[in-house]
DNA sequence: GATCTTATAAACCGATCGGTCTATTAAATA
DNA sequence: TATTTAATAGACCGATCGGTTTATAAGATC
């Protein structure tokens, strides 16, 4: 068989894995195509300009689709609302826990350099939004962008964690706690 | 010259830098030899076990250094001086959230899969130390265990943080809200 | 049905990988 | 002073790296 219908975006979400699991530096042409079950011709055909644009359109990937179920809302639905559906949405897509953030990952080594816009970006507008959410909600605009900032930290913090002991629980302890926290601020 | 009185110590923590910035996959022993100025001849006759005897020798030295510096202090001396004292060795440690956490950073990839029992060990160790300290200084258990995971949580995250928003004053910001909860929860 | 495009497979490439080995020399020991 | 050991430099090795190229065949278009 030498066609098999995959599409890009079936490629981008296969990699993205990969990347994952592996980061950008370990995460070499040959284990790609091993753990995706894509040959080289399909990858190279989706992504002419190899890793790094891989990584770029992960990235971008991802982007979006934060900027679509979280920013988003965030910035335009019903504050509490969209706050309230901020923590499902985060649970769920970082799999409490058992899930790192790739953005996050790729902003502790060199590979930062390659992609600083986007990680930039990426964080600095989930903190905007929330702390944007949470003014709208009534708080004053430092503690909205001190709450949401803390946030963000505790979510980055409580992947770290997760991974590092091995531990299912820490995540949605965190989330739960931090939940809490900007509920009694909006009383 | 073919002798420059370098010493095992010497090299682990210049090659724990290259670590750092490039992660382990990144940290191609060309890379060490440029960024170090130690010859292979040198790297291997200090580390014949090579990259991974060298990332697990520099991980025992940050162990040991947090367990002197900040672990047994926590553990054994008067709880409000050594909690006090970790805040301030935090900072400097990690100088202000433009260093980061070598353990936490290798917790992300599979790198975590060959060094597991080491980065278990160091954040339990820490998180065990913290609540420890917090107890002796008059909360319950179930509190004091909550506030130790907090405050490491928002460490990890804050220099995840700092590093993807290229942001100086976000780590030190996160020290100072996380000493302030616990302060307010002894008094 | 002929042609063209898209997708896949894999052989192949020079460069770099982690690691070994030999040579050399400074310091320690006898 | 003779000998041994610790430390350094770097040539060298097979394997793997990221990437290119060629070949082939399944849809799409005409």
């Amino acid at each position: 068989m030498v066609r098999s219908v995959f599409e890009k975006s079936d490629a981008i979400g296969l990699v993205a894995e990969v990347f994952r699991e592996l980061g950008y530096e370990g995460a070499s042409m040959s284990e790609i195509t091993a753990r995706t079950k894509l040959s080289k011709g399909s990858l190279y055909h989706f992504f002419p300009g190899g890793k790094e644009e891989m990584a770029a359109e992960i990235m971008a990937n991802i982007d979006a689709w934060f900027v679509t179920e979280m920013f988003r809302p965030l910035e335009e639905d019903e504050p509490r609302a969209a706050i309230a559906r901020m923590w499902e949405t985060t649970d769920s897509y970082f799999r409490s826990g058992r899930r790192i953030c790739l953005i996050g990952a790729f902003a502790l080594d060199e590979t930062r350099d390659r992609f600083s816009g986007t990680i930039r970006g990426y964080f600095h507008r989930w903190i905007e939004a929330l702390a944007g959410a949470l003014i709208k909600a009534g708080l004053r605009g430092s503690e909205a962008k001190a709450l949401a900032e803390e946030a963000v930290v505790g979510i980055q913090g409580a992947l770290t964690l997760a991974r590092a002991l091995g531990d299912d629980t820490i995540f949605g302890r965190t989330l739960t706690r931090l939940k809490r926290g900007l509920e009694s601020a909006l009383e």
